[in-house]
DNA sequence: AGCACGCCGACT
DNA sequence: GTCGGCGTGCTC
């Protein structure tokens, strides 16, 4: 019969092929198309194209492996259609593997061939005859022979050679263990108990989303684990999303100790071995738990019975590249149509979700007190127009005014002093972000990108953060040739991290950011040195933000707090809260209570008054007011078009065209064309439109009629992003 | 996404 | 005369 086959492909369409015998829809199926060969799934019966059948081709073969699910193939195709994204690049999110289908590892074993000795015209020897008595029930390697018959390789050689044994080719299956429910002795407070209660009676009973709200440091981890073992107990799988897979280390050993052994795991930085065998693990149930990444939410799981997604408001959720997606609602997607239970768990929960738990779309569980003696570390605003950083002493270099007020100076000396770790937290890679020239005024900038070029002086390197764009740092100026004009302008945490040296010479200090310490073994060993208390002061990025327990850190200090607060992003305020309430967090998770200073120019700003006060309240309903009246989600929706390509004529006709054909009603608003704030980026020219919707409109559907009528030309690129996060 | 086909400029 | 640039169109 005829079918169509989904390919891992941007198309919408299936591609019809001929194939033999019964089929399911969702069975993968290895299939040539054009000059290649691909591994593609069943997507629908019967004819899809009106195309000669003599043009269609045979499936070259059936994978023997599960056929993907219709809840899954359900999920792919939401997805697809939600987020405005390929069909079959969804799938290929799915079978996301190169190789899983024809590289497979394999193992040769030895069983007895029922030859005997004699036939084999071997003579009799001890060693001969236990290996016979060992393979009479189960077939083992050669190394396993020699180790269980106590025998050199020589025997088992020659018994292979004269026919005795015969090799059994097996695929290798990667064990990833069992995680045990009752592994661990657990003590929970009563306030975690009650909370693990609620989340248990989840499991097994359908579909469900609970938000665990929980200040930093009250144990939301041990909480759902309660649900996991669940789970477990029930055989079914669990995935557990996670921001980004540097909070792992710390991570991994808590839930090891809780089940016995590590879960496994799903990131972009996963060798393709590794891969393979997760993937077949995941396939097969035989990865019970995974970790993950967004991509993770992807997978072909055998039979998933909970979502996690830990640190739920984190915005590294949204994907924004090839296909679009907020993780997190697709969670919930995929948990609804495969009725589940899902757990969302953080500290400072995004306004979408305090929304739904507002309208009982989503319960939600509260753990108030940290854990322990520990509590909420006390938050002090350093008005940096008053509290002006001062100059250093022994300064050579042009290094002529520092970062740090003198309240935070103080502040970090007198910690020193009693022996408590500090944190310095920045939320800018390098040295500097800015090279400027005094002598004419240039500025050095990428030259794919409308963005200026980082300097990091660690790696003696001009980087562009947008395309990595890399360069060395010229002696001189390139515009007007001078050789003392380059100055670097304003601080990166490697900057803040030279300060803190000419300040305390004494003191011993670590930088944590994403591209110095590049490897995940580099991250780890900072991270290991932090907890080791031999680092007094550590300066880092928004890694630090993650999950991070430092027992002993007593003192953080927010350098630019109103970094964040600046530009157009709708959830800048949002973004910022969440960000430095975690940061703050981090201190006084021990015995000893916390300090947080915070260093701005606004020290009357909203989104600081509500981090100086702890209300959390106070910024969520102030947040909700102003959205509400600009309708912005969850009050309404929006939409980004990303018009974008190399010729800057052919992008600015289409954005201009597609303005000019833009949607507009009571209902619908439509903004732009207006170049991208990064206008030049990877060498192309982008130009953006705006959709803002009420709730009730599709606006899918909107813009899929949009496009329709405009027809972009094939050399510029219009990308679609539902409810975007960024706004560059 | 790849890849071939095809039509115009700068080379040995 | 050819090599090669990338615009256009196709893949069941």
């Amino acid at each position: 019969m005829i079918v169509g086959v989904l390919l891992p492909l941007p198309f919408n369409d299936v591609f019809d092929y001929q194939i033999e015998g019964d089929v399911v829809p969702g069975e993968l199926v290895r299939v040539s198309f054009g000059r290649e060969v691909l591994v593609g799934a069943v997507w629908k019966l019967g004819k899809s194209s009106d195309l000669d059948e003599r043009k269609i081709k045979p499936v070259l073969g059936r994978i023997d492996f599960p056929p993907l699910s219709p809840e899954l193939m359900k999920f792919v195709n939401f997805v697809a259609s939600y987020n405005m994204a390929f069909l079959g690049l969804v799938l290929k999110m799915v079978l996301s593997v190169r190789g899983v289908f024809d590289d497979l590892k394999t193992t040769t074993l030895y069983k007895l061939s029922g030859k005997t000795l004699a036939e084999a015209k071997l003579k009799n020897s001890d060693a001969r005859w236990r290996v016979m008595d060992l393979l009479k029930y189960y077939p083992y390697t050669r190394a396993e022979i020699a180790k269980g018959a106590g025998v050199g390789q020589t025997v088992i050689k020659n018994m292979i050679d004269a026919g005795v044994l015969e090799p059994v080719v097996v695929q290798t299956k990667r064990d990833f263990g069992v995680p045990k429910g009752n592994f661990a002795d657990v003590s929970l407070t009563p306030e975690q108990q009650a909370a693990a209660d609620v989340l248990c009676r989840k499991v097994g009973q359908g579909f469900s989303v609970t938000l665990i709200d929980g200040v930093t440091g009250s144990g939301k981890t041990e909480v759902y684990f309660e649900a996991v073992a669940k789970v477990l107990e029930a055989g079914r799988q669990v995935l557990i999303m996670v921001p980004e897979i540097s909070l792992t280390t710390q991570w991994l050993s808590r839930f090891e100790r809780r089940f016995g052994v590590r879960p496994a795991c799903w990131h972009s930085a996963l060798g393709n071995r590794e891969r393979i065998d997760t993937w077949q693990g995941i396939v097969e149930n035989r990865a019970k738990v995974v970790v993950g990444a967004r991509s993770a939410l992807f997978l072909p799981y055998a039979d998933l019975g909970l979502i996690v997604v830990d640190e739920s408001h984190d915005h590294s959720f949204k994907q924004e590249d090839v296909v679009n997606y907020q993780g997190r609602d697709m969670a919930v997607v995929r948990a609804k149509i495969e009725q589940f239970p899902l757990i969302l768990s953080t500290a400072t929960p995004d306004l979408e979700t305090v929304c739904n738990v507002e309208s009982g779309k989503y319960d939600a569980v509260y753990l108030k007190n940290r854990f322990a003696a520990a509590v909420l570390p006390e938050i002090k605003i350093i008005d940096l127009k008053k509290d002006k950083p001062q100059k250093f002493p022994n300064d050579k270099a042009q290094l002529s005014t520092g970062w740090l007020a003198p309240t935070l100076v103080d502040a970090l000396k007198e910690n020193l002093e009693k022996g408590g770790q500090s944190l310095l937290f920045l939320n800018r890679r390098g040295y500097a972000p800015l090279t400027i020239c005094r002598d004419c005024g240039h500025r050095i900038q990428c030259p794919n990108c409308t963005a200026w070029l980082t300097e990091h002086r660690r790696n003696k390197a001009l980087i562009c953060h947008h395309c990595g764009y890399t360069t060395s740092i010229p002696t001189r100026c390139p515009s007007c040739g001078s050789e003392e004009g380059l100055t670097a302008c304003g601080p990166g945490v490697e900057r803040v991290a030279e300060e803190v040296s000419r300040r305390f010479p004494l003191a011993r200090t670590g930088i944590l950011s994403s591209d110095i310490t590049s490897t995940l073994k580099e991250v780890s060993e900072v991270i290991q040195k932090m907890e080791n208390h031999e680092i007094d002061i550590l300066i880092g990025t928004q890694i630090l933000a993650k999950g991070h327990h430092f027992p002993s850190l007593t003192l953080v200090g927010i350098v630019d707090a109103d970094l964040g607060l600046m530009g157009s992003d709708l959830r800048a305020a949002e973004t910022t809260y969440q960000l430095l309430s975690q940061v703050a967090g981090r201190a006084g998770r021990g015995d000893k209570k916390g300090m947080v200073y915070l260093q701005t120019l606004y020290p009357e700003n909203a989104v600081l008054q509500a981090l100086l006060n702890n209300d959390r309240e106070a910024f969520l309903s102030l947040e909700k007011n102003s959205r509400r009246l600009l309708k912005l989600p969850p009050f309404g929706k929006l939409a980004a078009l990303v018009v974008s390509g190399e010729n800057q004529e052919a992008v600015e006709k289409t954005a201009v065209y597609l303005g000019q054909n833009a949607p507009n009603t009571d209902m619908i608003t439509t903004l732009g064309p207006a170049p991208a704030p990064i206008f030049m980026l990877r060498g192309k020219y982008r130009y953006r439109l705006l959709l803002k919707t009420a709730r009730s409109i599709n606006i899918q559907e909107v813009i899929r009629t949009w496009l329709k009528r405009v027809q972009p030309p094939s050399n510029v690129r219009v990308q679609v992003d539902i409810d975007p996060y960024s706004f560059m």
